[in-house]
DNA sequence: ACCTTTATTAACCAAATGGTTAATCCAATT
DNA sequence: AATTGGATTAACCATTTGGTTAATAAAGGT
């Protein structure tokens, strides 16, 4: 996404620490200097790049949008059987919620202390809409085969997005209440790869 | 929760208001001018009862966890036939998801952003983990007469929490990205209290 | 009426925080 | 070598913010 021709290193640097603290601490907590000091640089510089904490936020914000998108967006678009999307979406998912999981967490934490405004300009350019009715089409279409039970496409992306991103944004609450070690969660987050599309496949399977 | 006895109206207005106020902002957005403003008071008296924004903070995140949890310990605690448990818990997540979804949004925001200890110690009062002992005590029995198929119970408690609560905390992404208006969303909420226990209970039949 | 305790307020304070400025450094250009 | 323009820094500034204080009002007990 970020374009690596004509950004000078330190913005990058400026980036990446901004993005570390933005996605910890969330952008009210989130702290100039901190900043500064992950990226190793003077506070000025934050400003002299970026302009303000709210520019820099929102480039950050972007960027983890598209990285958040980026998956939903092919597999729902893409060409494969409707099973396969699935399976695919699911394991796009549930990893990132195991290698990156402050990237929903940040997503949706942010998400729900923004004027809609400000957020429906950043969700724009990420082109969601476009590809869902591209997916609404083949859900139908499916439907209309009697290939798989009717249903409303919507429901079906909400629970795919409930079954996988929910056990990153909640894992602290999860592991503590249901006495799990870190261990025994990385492990059921694995597990949660193969159960999640099965569950999910045979809710729309014909009865 | 509230001990609404040996408490002064003054000090109830300020709970009312910080909770307003935090819910709607998180810990590190809002500030003791606006709870003191939207209580109607002097911002000094929120530490004549409460001493520092820590603490006023505290009472309210406790109170609030307090009401999340009520359901699912009362659910997974009681009497019922799993099914009815599960239908039950749906119905009662979801709900709190329509009419009070800043309860969840609240608790996933606040939990992602504070050390484990603080957290810990606050869930701790919850009573949950022995709630959850019991549930699972319960549905290995069933699964020991056959009645479901063999299942991990954690892994049926995040598949609920998930399914009932996610669409709550993604509201704003959901009903951007998806194109729905405020009362298509409300509507798929309220088809959900169906489709997801019927899906749950799918799930866990024997096959 | 007098005293004590509790509640409430306006004014104040110190620290933190986002942002600015003026000076300096440094590499490329002439 | 001198000039120029962007990059970088230390010091500074204005505002915000959580928290305190000292004085006052109200309530309660004697």
């Amino acid at each position: 996404m970020t374009d690596t021709e004509n950004i000078s290193e330190t913005e990058v640097r400026i980036l990446q620490a901004a993005t570390e603290v933005f996605r910890t601490r969330g952008r009210d907590g989130a702290r100039m200097q901190d900043i500064a000091d992950a990226a190793g640089i003077n506070k000025a510089m934050l400003h002299y790049y970026f302009r303000s904490k709210d520019q820099l936020f929102e480039r950050v914000f972007k960027e983890s949008a598209a990285m958040f998108f980026e998956r939903i967006r092919e597999v729902m678009g893409g060409e494969d059987d409707l099973r396969e999307k699935i399976r695919k979406l699911c394991t796009a998912y549930i990893d990132m919620g195991i290698s990156e999981p402050y990237i929903p967490v940040f997503i949706i934490g942010e998400v729900n202390r923004n004027p809609e405004t400000f957020i429906k300009k950043m969700f724009d350019q990420q082109g969601m809409r476009s590809e869902f009715r591209k997916f609404r089409k083949s859900i139908e279409a499916d439907i209309e085969k009697k290939k798989i039970r009717s249903l409303d496409p919507a429901q079906l992306v909400i629970n795919m997005l409930s079954l996988c991103l929910f056990p990153a944004l909640a894992r602290p609450m999860l592991q503590f209440n249901l006495a799990m070690t870190d261990k025994e969660f990385r492990q059921s987050m694995d597990d949660r790869k193969t159960i999640v599309p099965d569950m999910i496949i045979r809710s729309i399977q014909l009865p």
